[in-house]
Order: structure tokens, then sequence, then C-alpha cells
DNA sequence: TCTTGACCTTACCATCGTGGTAAGCCCCAC
DNA sequence: GTGGGGCTTACCACGATGGTAAGGTCAAGA
């Protein structure tokens, strides 16, 4: 099949399997006289096992991962169970650090009487600092590839 | 004060101040004949409220309307307070996201004995689908600017 | 006075995953 | 044979941030 049956097939967009086959998580593909490329079953699902890791957050690298070890019949379940563990706390790291923030900002929306009045207190813990007078830098651990965009 | 000065005062980086000045987060900054940028208190002051802002997940559009709302000395509280709850419901949905990630996660890692053995139940699911068969393409409405990346 | 090093300037490039666009070729159905 | 849709590559864009390079400036010390 063409890249376009393969895209509706495995729910990757065609733009996205050009992308990852040029990072190389997929071999490149096989192409017809005409430069078409075209895909078969196991590249479907290929694909569609790349879709799933990043439906799970995982980045483009960790699939890459992930597809080795899929690939290699020998590997220890445990390569699998620590990778996939890794991402998780990974993940609650993340969730720890939103929740901060909604915490920080639920204490100063509770305090403002939110009416025509101009004063705030929302504004005003902006301004200040909010508990700590410079939360400090923030060790950016997770920073660009911690968890996709959507 | 020079740049250098206004940023170790304010917490945001010379790099992050020029870009903010272009992206219009703050006014073109002052120079001296030598083309050197130069900051009053006014300004790191409206540097600081820009990086705690920063800092609670507002991104730089966003944090444009709070300035808006800051310097608007007649604006009614219930503004900023919409803002601000309407960006709360904004990371409670990244948070449930985030959430869905790890419960389906954990459950395929759970049911991995993680030992020496090939076989492993979170590499299956990720082949299979792992609850619904395709989760569909997520409806990504918070997108690019949802939460910044750390 | 000259030098040195720290600071400033602009203009680029990279990240990460995704979407868009444009120019041009290919294929099938009518 | 023609039209519309699919395919190709090669670009640009996003958002926020860091990096680098090439050049101007400034202040302190020799």
């Amino acid at each position: 099949m063409n890249i376009g049956e393969a895209a509706k097939a495995s729910g990757v967009s065609a733009k996205m399997i050009r992308y990852y086959e040029q990072a190389g998580l997929i071999p490149q593909a096989a192409r017809r006289d005409t430069g078409y490329r075209y895909y078969g079953d196991n590249d479907v699902h290929r694909l569609r096992f790349i879709r799933r890791a990043r439906d799970l957050g995982f980045t483009v690298e960790q699939i890459g991962d992930l597809l080795s070890l899929w690939n290699d019949r020998s590997r220890a379940s445990a390569d699998v169970k620590a990778l996939a563990l890794g991402h998780v706390e990974a993940l609650r790291a993340k969730v720890a650090e939103i929740q901060g923030m909604i915490a920080t900002l639920e204490t100063l929306a509770a305090s403002c009487h939110g009416d025509d009045r101009p004063d705030c207190p929302i504004i005003a813990g902006l301004e200040e600092g909010i508990g700590s007078p410079l939360p400090r830098p923030a060790p950016r651990r997770f920073g660009k590839a911690g968890v996709p965009a959507s």
C-alpha cells in the first residue's frame, strides 16, 4: 500500500511516517519505480506500535529504544519494565510540577474576590513573589523531551 | 543598570529579556549611546512579574494579557480571576492526560514479571492496543501552548 | 597608554513533534 | 487526454530557550 493508506491504517499521518523514517525510527521504506514508498502489514504494525507509544508520552528517542527491545527477542522483560517505570517516574514528576502550579494559582484565586473592584491578590502575588521570593531557576530535568505537548 | 544586572536581579536570563522585548511583552528598552540597553527598578519589577507567571505555567501570550491587566488600574479583579481559573482548568486537563498515561503504563508494568524471560506484556500492550484499539487522534486542545516544557 | 577580560550588540542555528505549503511528478477514472 | 487526487522533496512555522560567532565597549590593572 502507499503511504496514505498506511497512514490511515496505522493512525500515523503520512507526514509523520516520513519524519520517523528520516529520524531512523523505521527503516527506509521500499520504493516503487516511480519513487512512491510502499508498505506492508508489518510496517503498519510497527507504525501502530509507535503511535501507541507516543500516546503514552514516550519521546521519539525512547520509542527507538522500545523498538529495539521489541525486535530483540531475547531481551529480558526486566529491561522493558525498567524503561516503562522510568518513564512513569518522569510523568509523575511532571504531574507534581503542574500540581504545584495549580495549588499556587488556586490559593491566589481563592483570595481574590473576583468582582468589579480592581484590587486583586492574584496580580499582587505575581508582583511580590508568591511564597518564596524567587522559586529559583527550576531544575528543568524534564525539559523539552519530558512529555509531548498534546 | 545593564542587561546582565537586570537579568540577575530579575531571574530572567539576558537572552530571554531580549526575547520578551522582541515579542512585545516588555517595551523597547532605553539605550545608551553605545547601544547598550539599560534598565531601571521598574523594569526589573516587570521582569520579575513575568518570571513568576512563567513559573506558574502561563504562556508568553497569556502573560501579555496579565501584564495588560496589571497595568490597567481600573480593570475588575474578576477579569484576572477568570484568566487564572481558565489556566487552572488547562493545567488540570494536562494532569488528567498524563495521569491516564501513568495508569496505563502501571497496569502494563504490573503484569510484567520483569525478570530474565523475554515475554513481556508491556511490549504486547503496545503491539496490540492497550484498551481501545486506537485511542483516536486525541483532541489536542492544549497542544503547543498548554504548559511550558519544564 | 595599552592590554585584557568581562560585558554588550546583532544574527544566526538547534531543539521537539507536528502541521502547512509549494512545485512538480504519477496514477486512475471518465 | 484531461482532471483531480495522491505522491515526492524541500522548505517554513510554532514556543521558549540555549548556544555560538563576530564584533563593539568598558573598566581595571600594568
